[in-house]
DNA sequence: AAGAGTTGTCAAAGCGCTTTGAAAAACTTC
DNA sequence: GAAGTTTTTCAAAGCGCTTTGACAACTCTT
């Protein structure tokens, strides 16, 4: 069924049962009754091809997804996706999901762009001096951005959580119960978020005058088994941090297996604090020994940016947001006073 | 630039750019050369949402994302997706992900088929006379199941794992062991894999004139508190089981929790087998006690579906391919001979 | 009751591509 | 070199929608 055979069998004209359906006012109301009877009789559906050549407007939102058969899908992102979804669904809009190389996701945006599929484009994955950005100002499409870069100019419309105050009230929390030897499970290096929160644990270490040495530091991928894999490294130091900081409850999940496992007991032999992502499957509070957090809910935060990035096509009114959400500290077991 | 100001650029006709550049026989070498060098020099790409509108192909795979603001994110979405994006971005496929309430599944695939952007549909989440597969069978649109439905006709393609054989050979390898009373921690009732999982078991266990009580048996959703809890339950049981199934890493790392902190020796005291998705986050190897798994890849039978799919929107023949893939059981360190 | 203003409807022109059917140009062949 | 082939190119007709500009058909004014 299409708008030709709709307007012939109610004796209208295409422009008439356009506008009865798009709401727009010159229709008489009667007139509209009746169209919208017969749509819901017939199940006629509008083809989005065609609405879509004609106005413009794709009614969809992409993003790259970085993956390659090596390469380890990311839990955060269903999570991350699930936001999107959920806004997305409230306006009818699609999500276009461009699989990319994970060393090709300027090409992949830009493809996607070109590809005339999307009306909005989320920037995430986001790492110092993205290069995305400046091939994506370039490209005439709103785009909003999960996080931030670090070294790019800050003139593009983010949501992002301040990664630096959350590491940093986390480690002062730490230094004030007595801890000295502060150890970082992070991220990997090239992430924008990664080195904003190692930034917020040195500032807060340089306030006690203490430094971050190097090999109380790791950079990996956000997967248990890293997790386990630096937490052994650092048990194995000489002087053995008494505190650790992770930047995923995922990584934490191999963090507290490694200090199980070295028969050391969380929350009195060594603190953890973790970065927690709201991740359904891995609540903090049920470790067995409940894990105090930073939180910051990530579906939250795509939720958010797909509702303005909508609003954004709809309005098109440039107005640049730039929303920094604070995390919140969660304070439960993992955390005690120093050793002595 | 769009199509017609290249053909006026080149003096050549629309139907001849058009031709060179989708390869078609009938236009001279040299004249071809002439318009993939404009089209290199312009940057001129042709538009989607018209080359769509025209040859009735979006150059996308579709499916849909349950979701809803309660609604726990599924792990093994993000890894599913993973695996269709895999194959997809081979074949220059957009995946357009549909969000939908969990309970309106059917509708938001017909809204979806009926938006025309995709060429075709992956049907996942099955359940038991899963009321889509009607719906899908009616829409003329190729689309794959990744799984099967139980009650509704074999009738149409899918990739699925065989879960009562993966289930049958866990509960006999416990049976071997003398394990006599072995419970289940499954996934929701209603989804087939489910079912199928519990028959496998009942049916190793008949074989041994053994028969599974309701009360060894939980259904839940698939998150690590679910699988504690389950556990936690099981354990508080007259006569507690000597061993469990579980069937997902995921609900097998809660159910670990529990047995440790009942002060149980996994593998010794209690044995666990658990189904193995392969979520790179959550690797049955690195579980302080080795997980034995039934294991099979999601990521690959979301690559292997997106495959298949694509290769039906080229070449249109409707073969009706089923698979069914054998799970392999890894024997690692969470099951031993049953206690005295 | 004629002129002005409102409403409701329509035919037709696009949106940017592909594809059909016809025609022109370039070769063969006898 | 005329007739027949083959190769190469083109104009025009869609694809299914939205939107523009025009036109009836009413409803007010005075």
């Amino acid at each position: 069924m299409n708008l030709k055979e709709l307007s012939k069998l109610l004796g209208l004209s295409q422009t008439t049962i356009s506008r009865a359906l798009n709401g727009y006012p010159e229709v008489n109301a009667a007139t509209r009754e009746r169209v919208l009877k017969a749509v819901k009789e017939t199940g006629y559906r509008p083809n989005k091809a065609a609405q879509r050549l004609a106005t413009g407007k794709a009614g969809s939102i992409g993003l790259v997804m970085p993956t390659a058969p090596g390469h380890h899908s990311d839990v955060h992102f269903g999570e991350f996706l699930a936001g999107l979804s959920e806004a997305a669904v409230r306006h009818d809009f699609h999500l276009v999901v461009m699989p990319s190389d994970p060393d090709d996701e300027a090409g992949a945006l830009r493809r996607l762009a070109a590809s005339g599929n999307v009306d909005a484009l989320v920037l995430a994955y986001m790492r110092s001096n993205d290069q995305r950005l400046a091939m994506l100002r370039s490209l005439s499409l709103p785009f909003i951005v999960h996080g931030r870069s670090r070294g790019a100019e800050e003139d593009y419309p983010f949501v992002d959580i301040d990664n630096e105050a959350a590491f940093y009230e986390a480690t002062k929390l730490l230094l004030q119960l007595g801890h000295k030897r502060v150890a970082l499970i992070n991220g990997q290096e090239y992430y924008d978020f990664a080195i904003r929160r190692k930034q917020g644990m040195v500032k807060a270490l340089a306030e006690k005058q203490l430094s971050l040495s190097p090999d109380m530091v790791s950079h990996s991928a956000m997967s248990d088994d890293c997790g386990l894999a630096a937490m052994e490294r650092f048990l194995r130091l000489p002087e053995r941090p008494t505190a650790v900081l992770c930047s995923s409850t995922v990584l934490a999940l191999g963090a507290v297996r490694a200090i199980n496992m070295a028969g050391l007991k969380l929350g009195e032999d060594i603190s953890l604090i973790a970065h927690d992502d709201v991740l359904p499957v891995l609540r903090p509070e049920h470790f067995s020994v409940p894990l105090t957090t930073t939180r910051s809910a990530l579906r939250a935060a795509g939720s958010r940016i797909a509702e303005r990035l909508i609003d954004r096509t709809k309005h098109a009114e440039a107005e640049l947001q730039q929303e920094l959400w604070k995390a919140e500290l969660i304070v439960r077991s993992s955390t005690g006073p120093a050793p002595a």
